[in-house]
DNA sequence: CGGGATCCAGTTCGATACTG
DNA sequence: CAGTATCGAACTGGATCCCG
């Protein structure tokens, strides 16, 4: 740890010697947005190599701002979790996020597509209300991705939990979703919305009639979609 | 410039790109505190060498947050002011601020002592009324530090303007303020008052009677002083 | 004094491979 | 699943110098 790399008393100084190394806020907006286990972490940051991984999240314990637990059901298994003083960076967090969306250009953003990451992304927010007693599989494709990329399965539970997968888990799909990932990550972001996208053929939805027809509402946006942006395309 | 180290389309990494590299939200809070020149920059981030300032400072043009603009009165200086981009920062700064208030430990600020940051925040900050048609000259002593580092002056001219010096610019002092530098960080930071330090015997006020009685009105806090704290002393 | 540029030494980071 | 180990590349800080 750097200790004290900036030596000022100023309370700004000293939350962001915690704060302002690489890739901690990433790391903490996916621990704000609920993950708690290592690897799950690493899908939210996967470019992150799983070494510094540990030691960001060693000095986010030793800040106060993590704590790790055992797993309940699975001991030798940690998770970590956000402490009040964790949680109270969610104001942080969201005052960047919402300044990224507002001042990022467009493009600088849609240059770092990755369907990994947005499945990864949409999980948390998606709810379409399953089918009475059975689970909702909605299959996404990616037109312009290679094989491996391409293929994606949100699976709804009857009691609402969301899992992703990314081999067909063989279930019967409720709902194709074909589009390219350009497209996807735009309505995602909120700039543009799946009525417009299917307007200009740029999304085809196949299969459940009621499911189609009340997309936008099942499928979650972005936190930051609301923030209107001001940067210039 | 690392242009993409994340490359994530989350509009969080992407303002982390631009924020998150080393006192590069230090050097923010100074400009969003109001310093335009890049020697009153390096005032407040004092342990930055000139390189990198430069270097942030091109950076942050590139990002639209700052532009270069010619000193009207002197040309061939430079003023570097925030954009739109750059004042729409303001709630980020805050946010981590108001944190670090919140959640740094007190000893840990206070290991940080530093006088000559403490004068030049106050500075930004302080007003007494000035005497009638003329200017007010407040004198500080430090009295645990080193000689260089131990007197300073806060002139403020009828007009408002707040004038800091580091050596005696030689004008009739109207208020003395002894004490040690801890003990005046700390009523910065809103940790204890001007009153209950001159109660304790650490702070002694000697001069102008009415500049002494009303100090907590004149002398302005931090920005952060407001924010209750909540982490162990 | 304002506004840098250069050079060098010390850290930190990223990529990849590997383990219990 | 939950991390370590390793090594070269990139970044950072400090000192020094420069120029109008």
């Amino acid at each position: 740890m750097p200790e004290d790399r900036y030596r000022q008393f100023c309370p700004v100084a000293m939350a962001a010697e915690v704060l302002s190394t690489r890739w901690t806020i990433v790391l903490l907006r996916e621990l704000v947005a609920g993950s708690t286990r290592f690897n799950d972490l690493r899908r939210g940051v996967p470019r992150m190599s799983p070494t510094l991984l540990a030691k960001r999240l060693r000095e986010l314990e030793a800040a106060g701002i993590v704590q790790r637990t055992p797993v309940p059901a699975e001991p030798a298994h940690l998770a970590y979790e956000l402490t009040e003083a964790g949680r109270d960076l969610a104001p942080v967090v969201e005052a960047i996020g919402m300044w990224g969306q507002k001042w990022i250009e467009t493009e600088a953003s849609l240059a770092n597509l990755d369907p990994g990451l947005l499945m990864w992304d949409m999980r948390r927010n998606l709810a379409p209300s399953p089918m009475p007693g059975r689970r909702t599989t909605v299959a996404f494709r990616y037109t312009d991705q290679p094989p491996t990329r391409s293929q994606w399965w949100l699976i709804v539970d009857p009691g609402g939990e969301v899992d992703l997968c990314s081999i067909d888990p063989g279930f019967e799909v409720d709902l194709y979703v074909e589009t390219d990932l350009r497209c996807m990550t735009e309505i995602w972001m909120g700039l543009t919305t799946t009525g417009a996208a299917v307007g200009d053929e740029r999304l085809a939805l196949i299969g459940d009639r009621q499911l189609a027809d009340t997309i936008q509402q099942w499928l979650g946006l972005s936190p930051f979609a609301v923030q209107e942006k001001r940067a210039s395309r």
